[in-house]
DNA sequence: TCTTGACCTGGAGTTACTCAAGCCCGGTAT
DNA sequence: ATACCGGGCTTGAGTAACTCCAGGTCAAGA
């Protein structure tokens, strides 16, 4: 499928897919006879996947390992497996920050209706 | 205080509160005689918010017009009330995004595991 | 044929810091 | 008395990760 796609699929932009690529985060984009790029499925997946890890905070340098490893074949799964698991532990920070924050939010809103009355 | 030591109390960097301070995202930061920056229990509080927000994805330009209405007194406190909800409104939605990659991670890590059996 | 729409590249601009260079100032050790 | 810290100051450059734009190609439809 063509770029417009894959970004209305994966969740990225147009623009970001093309940086991504242009910086090696995305493995076998082929080209089409008319020099566009063409997107397989796996490679849609692929996005879908930068899409969340990006949206939770992974830094591209990781991402790019992530890909390099990948490009390396199935001998790099426990590579990948351990940089997954390590952002799994980073989810479980945002989480408890996130919670922590709502918590600050309360108690300001709470002193706001106090002013409010 | 000093600044080292708001910025150890309140999480963030000696250059960040000073950017934050040139950006008009601190309000009533005084000078002490030597020129110094003084920052008082309110202002460390004031801080400490601003990481946590920050820390959950508020962009500057929301802090700079919250820390604008703080500066003109009680009268902006509904107005404040409702940049703060709608900020709980975002961790929500961060939340609901970290527990989705979350279970992406999960199944990925399932078929790394099916690899390496 | 002409135009439209999707794609291309290269490069500039943006956000929110982050770091470094070079200077001032008060306190302490020699 | 002076040399040397450590901490603070400002200004300005550098960075990450996009994001947008100008200018150009090309295939397909009216």
């Amino acid at each position: 499928m063509r770029i417009s796609e894959a970004a209305a699929r994966s969740g990225l932009k147009v623009d970001t897919i093309r940086y991504y690529e242009a910086e090696g985060l995305i493995p076998n984009v082929t080209r089409g006879p008319d020099g566009q790029r063409r997107f397989s499925p796996e490679n849609v997946d692929w996005l879908t996947l930068l899409y969340w890890l990006r949206e939770t905070g992974m830094p591209m340098k990781v991402m790019q390992r992530f890909a390099a490893l990948y490009a390396q074949g199935d001998k790099t799964i426990p590579d990948r497996k351990a940089i997954l698991i390590d952002h799994a532990r980073l989810l479980a920070k945002r989480r408890d920050d996130l919670d922590r924050c709502n918590d600050i939010l309360t108690r300001k809103l709470e002193i706001y209706e106090m002013y409010l009355k």
